[in-house]
DNA sequence: AAGTAGGTGCAACAGAAGTGCAATTATTGA
DNA sequence: TCAATAATTGCACTTCTGTTGCACCTACTT
């Protein structure tokens, strides 16, 4: 507990209680969260917090925010030393058609493309989207 | 004019007026196209015909849908010879951050990704932002 | 020409994203 | 300590995209 608000501090953010909670609700959770599974978790609170909260998060290199092509943006907690902004940290995402979840292949980082003449990339983003482990042991 | 009467009709869909024009839009733009652009182009037509239109062409392999990240689906007119559903055949998209404009970079296939054990891939996203040739060159 | 299937337009709705403002809570400094 | 100030939260509302139902029209079939 205490260690999740220093973690906030010292991204230079303030650990209030509701910041804590969500905190800690998705480092358990572990897959790629939705603002609407938040706001499902935390029916107490109003969506507007959690929306500006998880803002306030992206924006301190707390959390990451995925496109996994369902249309609706997730969050996850970013890694130890989550560099979501450098090229060569992008990892891959993969989503999953079955249990419908989203989760960070951290360990798969996107191979390097080479493009046209005149492209010049800033991000990459890669979505694979399939059966996942846990449901195609089934 | 006679060709996309046949291209359409060779897919199977009746080749209506509407249907024309708004092929030939696409051709003619050759970049990827979101509803709300084509309805800018066609304000006489009613939004729900250009929807259901885009849906009856991806249906048929005409076009394909592009998620480029920016939260708004965008299609573009398929290849000659493009299998958009096999995974082989699968090509990057360039989001150009300046000119706000999607591309489609048919020559540049998707490497192939290897997954954790248990995971199967269906399909592969793989979008690239950044600056796009016409706008780095000013 | 009548019947039927497909196409089009209008209205309305759902869900997500985002904004403005007022109320509340926390922090700072006299 | 306590007022002033800044940050956070909750409510109401708007916008945008995607989607569906229904009525009407158009085109093809027989």
């Amino acid at each position: 507990m205490r260690e999740i608000e220093e973690t906030l501090e010292s991204k230079g953010i303030r650990p209030t209680a509701m910041r804590i909670l969500i905190y800690k609700y998705m480092v358990e959770k572990e897959i790629a969260l939705a603002l609407t599974d938040i706001e499902n978790a935390f029916i107490k609170s109003d969506r507007t917090t959690l929306y500006r909260t998880l803002k306030t998060f992206e924006e301190n290199g707390i959390v990451h925010q995925i496109d996994d092509g369902t249309g609706t943006a997730k969050y996850a907690i970013c890694e130890e030393h989550c560099n979501c902004e450098l090229e060569q940290d992008l990892h891959l995402h993969f989503h999953c058609n079955s249990c419908d979840e989203t989760v960070c292949l951290t360990e798969h980082k996107i191979p390097h493309i080479n493009l046209p003449e005149g492209y010049k990339a800033k991000d990459v983003n890669l979505v694979v989207k399939g059966i996942c482990d846990k449901c195609s042991g089934q």
